[in-house]
DNA sequence: CTAGGATCCTGTCAGC
DNA sequence: TGCTGACAGGATCCTA
């Protein structure tokens, strides 16, 4: 769910919270998620790797979180700063059935919820963060990547579709599903296309893509919107302001007009403009 | 090695 | 109403 711009936003939102301050007791209420020995310390550093979240303690240590497809986390302190999947229950009464970990502050609660429970909390050696398999896979993420290493890397991947490629974190890294339609609409570019027979302009102009919905989202604090914190339980919806295609179907394209539909590409629910992304995935390799 | 599909888990919603 | 299947903002494992 939460993708790299949600990510990025819960981690510069945290530091607010629970920068220098200690976990004095961490509370396991799902086996599952919770990987390792706990271990009680000061926050020292928020970092983030791709979609993943690592709190640094003091003590060598360090908590990996990843939120996977609807993990949450929710710090209620003074303020309640809630980020991650949106539902109706950032304002609900903590713990609540989906809260699978709590991490006690001194002044604060940091509530980890995770309704399908595919997400985690890991505990890491701090030397040995990138050394961890996930992390230690990942690509670069878009501002980092030329685009002509963008191009040599969808080369490795010849057969498959673009948009399988690009939701790969290991060939570069912070799309998810929303980023991804939303990318390759706004870089006209249908999702069924085989990753080898982009052009060297279609791949410059996806990555550019990729890190403009980025930006956006980023900048507005993520699609699924940082402060959650109205205490009439309304849900500000940024998704619906942001989203060209993504959960459009049946609505008109603001390019073109045309019924936005969707599809099933490498698994996953895909959004595109059937004008504005023609599909070539019928198109012979040479 | 690659590519595609199943899988982990809980909840919701559309269709009968 | 109750059942059933499909689906979900992710990543890994298994198979061919």
């Amino acid at each position: 769910m939460p993708e790299l711009p949600e990510v990025e936003t819960i981690r510069r939102g945290l530091q607010d919270y629970i920068l220098k301050k200690k976990i004095k007791q961490i509370d396991i209420l799902c086996e599952k998620s919770f990987i390792g020995q706990p271990c009680v310390g000061t926050v020292e550093n928020i970092r983030r790797f791709g979609k993943a979240l690592v709190l640094d303690l003091d003590n060598s240590n360090s908590l990996m979180i990843h939120l996977r497809m609807t993990g949450q986390l929710i710090y209620d302190g003074k303020e309640r700063y809630a980020a991650g999947h949106p539902s109706d229950n950032f304002t609900d009464h903590l713990p609540n059935k989906q809260t699978r970990v709590i991490l006690h502050f001194e002044d604060g609660t940091l509530f980890f919820n995770d309704q399908r429970k595919f997400g985690f909390i890991k505990i890491i050696p701090t030397d040995q963060v990138k050394d961890e398999p996930f992390i230690g896979k990942l690509a670069k993420e878009p501002w980092e990547m030329s685009p002509s290493e963008f191009y040599q890397k969808l080369q490795k991947h010849p057969k498959s579709c673009i948009k399988a490629v690009i939701l790969d974190q290991t060939v570069i890294c912070g799309l998810g599903n929303i980023y991804a339609d939303e990318s390759l609409f706004a870089a006209g570019i249908h999702p069924l296309k085989k990753a080898g027979l982009l052009s060297q302009e279609e791949a410059k102009r996806l990555l550019e893509e990729a890190r403009k919905v980025m930006d956006k989202s980023i900048a507005s604090g993520g699609s699924t919107m940082a402060t959650y914190v109205r205490a009439d339980g309304s849900r500000g919806d940024y998704l619906e302001k942001f989203a060209q295609v993504f959960r459009r179907e049946g609505k008109p394209c603001l390019k073109c007009g045309s019924k936005i539909i969707k599809i099933k590409v490498a698994g996953r629910g895909t959004h595109i403009c059937p004008t504005c992304q023609k599909d070539f995935s019928k198109e012979a390799h040479d």
